[in-house]
DNA sequence: GCCGTTTTCGGCCCGACTGTTTTCAGTCG
């Protein structure tokens, strides 16, 4: 079979990228819409949802939209070979420096071809191209965030801008941010810019014209800044918000009815008729999308991933919010049990008022499992015998609080992000508050798909996450019966927690057989954890709308260590609008009630 | 080379900025 098993996504990608860079510089005219073609199939490739190599096993590699009969005939001469023929001949009369050069910004074929030809590279290029391959070049969505309040809030120290706002992979909640992108409403756009390229601690302005420019900040962020009247400003916040590939496909969309979409509105193209050759404006997102006849697209679904038909058919889901939410499923407390890992730093009790201040209705207690190498089997039944008394007295007493109703408050969403909407409604008569604290586990899944504690001991708990934290190299299918081991303890082993175990910028995920895996959860009433960790965001977004797909329940859980990381479920909640979610698709957001009685059903069969 | 609410041919997003080429090529998003 294949000799070259190891060959990922991103590889080929890149493979693909070089082929169509070849074609520019054989003869760019003649190969415009094949140089196009590569560069999309290359772009498609990289964010697929699964190992082009899976899909070649099965059969489906034109199941990668922009991979037809010609790029897939290619690809299977790869996995078959380890090289494509045509490709080689095709790069063969450029040195292989030359592709490496096109990673530098503002380096293309043509600059990268001139640069090698005139025989020494500079050394200034050559310290660029060290800098670029090394350094990981993405962003963590918090990260980010802040990096971006210091520049809005000093573009809205002028009068002049009107509006500021944060767009691209910022505003679509992207796992990583690349760029950070922000508009600005405004009548005179001089001024501002003038005012955005004078930033106090940018350590480079990258280009700087009329409508748009480029500064770097510390630490190599770049921030990109696009200026528009009131009058237009829908387009552009259209525009700037992205993602390229949305645009590309609403323009084409645009185009089949006979009109032309840029960042300043909407005109006819030669054969439409419709609105004239006066350009029409719009200032609101919404309206730019219903003249295109399509429902509005949420921020986080412009990914084109098929969002613009289903907007024809007026079928977008109802996206989750962060207000939906009415518990969090994962967070470790500072109460001893000897764990495994690490020990959360705040009690119960400054857990259950954060909760409070939440508005959530009930909270699950997740520390990892007691260490199975320091303690025999007694030892541990009696740690989890002393936690379950003491969540047992804690939901005595929130029993007893919850008995009266308490003061609702109006203002008490402030907590969270500014972006978010408050929650309270005034008029609702409802109890504020944690009403119930679950008491669960963390439980480490063995290599073997072992449980680490007595199974005796899930008669103290409620029900348990699973998860994985070591021997992350086995193969995909050791893996997938690993966590299918796990989840078959006992019915009371119900959410499998961080699923992939990524890290962004540190490691990647585990290999797992996801249709397989999707296919037990429903079957066997098993739950899959969106973890807001921003460093995790696991189940990535992609997966979660597989999941969703498949009619897998999921869940949302913190993993916090300290009372402070329980705010960080709004990263969660974008995870899961990413991935297409709505508030059926979710288990935190029943009430308590009805998560109980769905919870009674589940640990009982 | 890909693709289909123009469906097996004939199209393929649209505009900004830099540097230098005084009218455009190269690159980017």
């Amino acid at each position: 079979m294949s000799v070259h098993k190891e060959i990922t996504n991103l590889e080929i990608a890149e493979l693909l990228r070089d082929v169509a860079a070849s074609y520019q510089l054989q003869d760019e005219k003649k190969n415009k819409f094949k140089i196009i073609a590569y560069e999309r199939a290359a772009d498609a490739i990289e964010h697929a949802s699964s190992e082009l190599k899976d899909l070649w096993d099965e059969g489906k590699l034109k199941d990668i939209p922009s991979v037809g009969e010609a790029i897939a005939e290619h690809l299977d001469e790869l996995f078959k070979t380890g090289h494509v023929k045509h490709f080689e001949n095709l790069m063969k009369d450029y040195p292989k420096i030359m592709f490496r050069l096109l990673k530098i910004q503002g380096i293309g074929p043509k600059t990268a071809l001139k640069l090698v030809s005139e025989g020494s590279i500079p050394k200034e290029i050559k310290q660029e191209l060290k800098e670029v391959e090394e350094k990981p070049t993405r962003h963590l969505l918090p990260y980010a965030c802040e990096r971006s309040f210091e520049v809005i809030d000093w573009l809205r120290k002028i009068k002049e801008a009107k509006r500021v706002d944060p767009l691209g992979s910022l505003r679509r909640k992207a796992s990583t941010i690349g760029d950070i992108d922000i508009a600005v409403a405004t009548d005179n756009s001089e001024t501002v810019i003038n005012h955005f390229v004078k930033f106090p601690k940018l350590t480079k302005i990258l280009e700087k014209g009329d409508k748009t420019a480029s500064i770097i900040l510390p630490g190599d962020i770049q921030v990109d800044l696009m200026v528009q009247p009131s009058e237009s400003y829908g387009s552009l916040l259209q525009h700037f918000t992205g993602s390229k590939h949305h645009n590309i496909a609403l323009r084409e969309y645009a185009l089949k009815k006979g009109l032309s979409l840029s960042e300043y509105g909407i005109k006819a193209t030669g054969s439409g008729q419709r609105i004239g050759n006066r350009l029409k404006t719009f200032k609101t997102e919404e309206e730019l999308y219903k003249f295109l006849g399509l429902e509005y697209i949420e921020p986080e679904l412009r990914e084109d991933a098929g969002e613009i038909e289903v907007a024809r058919d007026n079928k977008l889901p109802k996206l989750v919010g962060l207000s939906d939410i009415k518990g969090d499923f994962h967070i470790h407390s500072s109460f001893d049990i000897e764990t495994s890992h690490d020990l959360g730093i705040s009690s119960m009790e400054e857990i259950i008022n954060q909760g409070n201040k939440l508005n959530y209705e009930y909270l699950a207690f997740t520390e990892h499992n007691p260490s199975k190498s320091k303690h025999n089997e007694e030892e541990i039944l009696d740690l989890l015998k002393r936690k379950r008394e003491k969540v047992d007295q804690l939901n005595l007493e929130l029993q007893k609080n919850s008995a009266r109703p308490q003061r609702l408050s109006a203002s008490d969403g402030g907590q969270v992000k500014s972006s978010v909407k408050t929650m309270s409604n005034q008029f609702t008569q409802r109890y504020n508050g944690v009403r119930k604290v679950f008491n669960s586990l963390e439980i480490d899944i063995l290599p073997d798909g072992s449980c680490p504690i007595p199974l005796k001991g899930f008669d103290y708990l409620d029900f348990v996450l699973v998860s994985i934290h070591s021997s992350f190299n086995l193969s995909k299918d050791q893996m997938t019966q690993r966590v299918l081991s796990a989840l078959s303890w006992s019915p009371k082993a119900l959410i499998f927690a961080h699923p992939t175990t990524r890290k962004l910028n540190e490691r990647e995920g585990v290999e797992l057989d996801w249709p397989k895996i999707f296919d037990f959860c429903i079957k066997n009433n098993k739950w899959i954890e969106i973890n807001a960790d921003p460093m995790r965001l696991d189940l990535p977004d992609f997966l979660v709308r597989e999941a969703v797909k498949a009619g897998v329940k999921l869940t949302l859980g913190t993993d916090s260590h300290n009372k402070e990381m329980m705010n960080n479920m709004i990263y969660g909640v974008s995870v899961a609008r990413r991935g297409w979610c709505e508030k059926k698709n979710v288990v935190n957001c029943l009430s308590l009630n009805d998560f109980e009685k769905l919870l009674k059903g589940v640990i009982n069969k």
